[in-house]
DNA sequence: GCAAAAGTGTTCTTTGTACACCCATGG
DNA sequence: CCATGGGTGTACAAAGAACACTTTTGC
């Protein structure tokens, strides 16, 4: 059986979630992957495969679940998130292609690959609930209004700025950076940045979660 | 990189949680485990690991976690649950001995299964929290005193007997069969059966799992 | 001075938690 | 008749959800 990595990248843009996918020979697109990676790491090699196909490097990767494929193949799917504005991608050696796809505008993908998407974006969703994972989709520095609207999007619907501000705040995952920034019209906002934690938006949030969830953080 | 299949096996008996193992040649006991599974699916191997090693079969199995053993071998780890009282084990061709063993008291492990069964176990106490894992773990007709003490041993806590019933019926997780049964002294107790359904113990323990919780429910 | 976004507190409802008593049986 | 586990309901605490108004800027 041989062994793969493959890796389905978020991030949020223009108030859309989008999927990264690449280009190599022929016309199909396809999500970072290696083939059987030799003496190295199964994180290191999902690390490679997203470097070798877009550039990008120094990305978190959250394992997300092992793929047979027709007892031939296993594919060992991960998840990372990154802000699109803080690494610019690029296609690498061999990669005619990379791109940005809205997720539910992607082109046909390689064998297998959808159900990776698709299970890589249940991931994400169940996260918000309990996870910063907006740190992750934003710049060093960010408003609160930015957050909250990189939650919207991955929830899908409006959140409450009040109820918003005053949990995230509480549960102590960003902190002021003293900065304010003016963006044109409106009061200018603070500036925060990530300070680790977790956070959950909103019980009713968790409650779905919890309907659709199970795991645990990953060893290691 | 050759693939493996481990299967970290849990049952609740005496007031304990113990696990599955089972010794082939060496003196090294083993989770049920097969090596390259030919052409068959990952599921169905670990199925047939647990089947090989002990006779027990038609157990559900949820995958864990893909851990890599020094970047030569990948072994895909699954978690399983049974009823030692309804499913007896014995060594299958080639087992020497197959036992349970309490979870914190088990032998010398082969390599890297240690983990295994330590992601299992946290695995299995944050499904606790919104999961009936306890009707996989007691056999077809129970009672909520049974449960109660499954649950108990499974959080390591005491828990109110009232508001345990008030949850576990109003989750809807479990059904009246009508009958009862006399347990040698006090009241009889009504028996129950699953019923499907989730089930959260309750908030504390909801918030604990989320801390140390990510994950979904597996794809298909 | 007005449109637009940021920022602040309070009330209400829901959920969870703690807790006291009666019931049915075996010995 | 009493010890043992089964079964029921209620009062209190905590968390979440809904909601109105003031502040600071660009135009």
């Amino acid at each position: 059986m041989r062994v793969r990595v493959e890796v389905a990248v978020f991030t949020v843009r223009d108030g859309g979630l989008e999927v990264l996918l690449g280009r190599v020979g022929g016309g199909t697109w396809s999500l970072p992957a290696a083939g059987p990676p030799e003496a190295r790491s199964l994180d290191d090699a999902a690390a490679g495969a997203l470097e070798q196909m877009s550039g990008v490097r120094g990305i978190a990767m959250e394992q997300l679940y092992t793929f047979d494929r027709a007892g031939e193949e296993v594919a060992v799917a991960y998840l990372a998130l990154i802000d699109a504005g803080r690494h610019p991608i690029g296609p690498g050696a061999e990669v005619v292609e990379v791109r940005w796809f809205p997720h539910d505008d992607l082109p046909t993908l390689a064998e297998g690959q959808e159900a990776v998407v698709a299970y890589g974006l249940q991931r994400l969703r169940a996260k918000t609930a309990y996870a910063p994972v907006a740190v992750n989709l934003l710049p060093d520095l960010f408003t609160l209004g930015e957050m909250q609207a990189v939650y919207e999007v991955l929830l899908g619907r409006a959140l409450d700025a009040r109820n918003f501000r005053r949990d995230v705040l509480r549960a102590g995952v960003v902190e002021e950076s003293g900065e304010v920034r003016a963006e044109g019209r409106g009061r200018p906002a603070r500036l925060y940045r990530s300070a680790g934690g977790r956070f959950a938006v909103d019980a009713r949030e968790r409650r779905a979660a919890r309907a659709i969830s199970s795991g645990d953080d990953p060893p290691a």
